[in-house]
DNA sequence: CGAGATTCATGTGAAGTATACCTTTAGGCTTAA
DNA sequence: AAGCCTAAAGGTATACTTCACATGAATCTCGTA
């Protein structure tokens, strides 16, 4: 039984339908030919990024938009036809592209300019060499050939509030270093007021040229999936209000488009997990709620025991209180949560930059507030719907085994 | 009653420490002439 | 003598600790009406 079984496993697989004929257009890697309605921000980038096909250098570039408003798709797109333009012409044109909030990849200085010398095929350890260094080899393998390169950093807010702008004003000094190659930068941010707390050098050179990304209405996003999912799915598999409803969830976070087609294609995974033949509106309710679980989970996953211990004790204790927990009570029973678990446990001051961290990464909500006679604290609130931290708060006592 | 001093619980900055990793260098061993 | 390998020395980045000082409104204190 258990042997027949074995064998069958694979065999629905095979027979079943699948829905999608390429399921790789939904996902965020893929690069669509050209991009909806953002005809006037393609001219505008083009119009900067272009003029190295006169051999000049590009200005600097500073755009703006939150996520899911196609400002990486569009840059994409336009640095692939500049190459294939350049290529022509002789000239080398080259695309780095690292987003900034990456942990352990980029979030520091010596990590991102290790990690952007390893793209260009460097070998880099990651630790151990003096930061310079670093820079040194970086630049040198751009400067190897006549180049141009464009850097693109992607959430580059994430790293200057962590490491300060000393990273910013050196890569924007970079091209006083270089003889044959030219570089110039394309800072991305979802954070306006970002560039104003910046070193006033630093600011002006990044941001010779500026341009800011709307958010998507419900409409565009529904002619972008639209234009996906004519791409994605085999015909007549989406059901009545499909589309609709997946632009209008997304429109109401901020007209993320990334996250409306990961709707659509998580939605449809769920249909066809069920052997459904039609893509229906229930299950883009199913596809909302899993992926806010698995997006807040996958983060929770991957970070170290001791955020995870922090996390938990502060999950425990928001669900007996409504209104906020202070940072005292979550030492408290952090401290003995590590005693049952026998982990050595880190310091309140070590605890307390844990907590802001979990904070920038949208996990909670934690501002500083003085309570008078009675100190000064964070007020620390969940910023994940009770549902999935419910889910979470499972999860990590069965991982941490509490 | 109100202005200024006090207080509490923790935020926050700076400097120090442990660890993991890197390069350089000196010493020892092998090998070929 | 030249070449190669190895281990120690000296250096760095990162995560964390230790130390010390900063914060800021509720509460207290004391002078005044």
């Amino acid at each position: 039984m258990v042997e027949k079984d074995l064998k069958n496993i694979f065999r629905d697989f095979e027979s079943k339908a699948s829905l999608f004929t390429d399921k790789g257009v939904l996902q965020s890697a893929f690069i669509p030919e050209n991009v909806l309605h953002r005809d006037s921000e393609l001219q505008q980038v083009a119009g900067i990024l272009g003029t190295c096909l006169r051999g000049e250098r590009p200005s600097n570039l500073f755009i703006y938009g939150k996520t899911g408003t196609g400002k990486t798709v569009t840059t994409k797109i336009l640095i692939n036809q500049l190459t294939r333009v350049a290529q022509k012409s002789g000239r080398k044109i080259q695309l780095l592209y690292l987003n900034c909030k990456l942990k352990k990849i980029a979030d520091t200085e010596y990590r991102l300019i290790a990690q952007l010398g390893r793209e260009l095929g460097k070998e880099i350890p990651i630790t151990g060499l003096p930061t310079d260094e670093v820079y040194k080899q970086f630049y040198a393998s751009v400067d190897a050939e006549p180049q141009t390169l464009i850097l693109v950093l992607d959430e580059i807010d994430q790293l200057i509030k962590k490491t300060g702008d000393g990273v910013l004003y050196n890569l924007t000094r970079m091209n006083e270093e270089l003889t044959r190659a030219r570089v110039s930068i394309v800072g991305i941010s979802n954070d306006l007021t970002f560039t104003n707390n910046l070193d006033p050098r630093a600011k002006s050179s990044l941001s010779e040229e500026e341009v800011v990304f709307p958010p998507y209405n419900a409409i565009q996003l529904q002619d972008i999936l639209r234009d996906r999912a004519s791409l994605a799915f085999k015909s007549g598999v989406l059901g009545e209000g499909v589309i609709e409803k997946c632009a209008a969830y997304a429109a109401r976070e901020h007209g993320d488009a990334r996250r409306a087609l990961e709707l659509l294609r998580v939605a449809a995974e769920i249909a066809e997990r069920n052997n459904e033949l039609l893509v229906m509106t229930s299950h883009i309710d199913l596809a909302e709620k899993k992926m806010e679980d698995q997006g807040v989970m996958d983060l929770v996953k991957t970070q170290p025991r001791q955020f995870q211990v922090s996390l938990y004790s502060i999950l425990l204790l928001s669900s007996k209180k409504k209104d906020g927990v202070f940072t005292g009570e979550v030492y408290e029973l952090y401290k003995q949560l590590c005693e049952k678990i026998h982990l050595p446990p880190l310091t309140q001051r070590r605890v307390s930059d844990i907590i802001a961290e979990l904070d920038m990464m949208g996990i909670v909500n934690a501002k500083v507030l003085s309570k008078g006679r009675y100190g000064r604290t964070r007020e620390i609130h969940l910023s994940i719907p009770l549902s999935t931290s419910e889910k979470v708060k499972h999860a990590l006592s069965e991982y941490l085994c509490i």
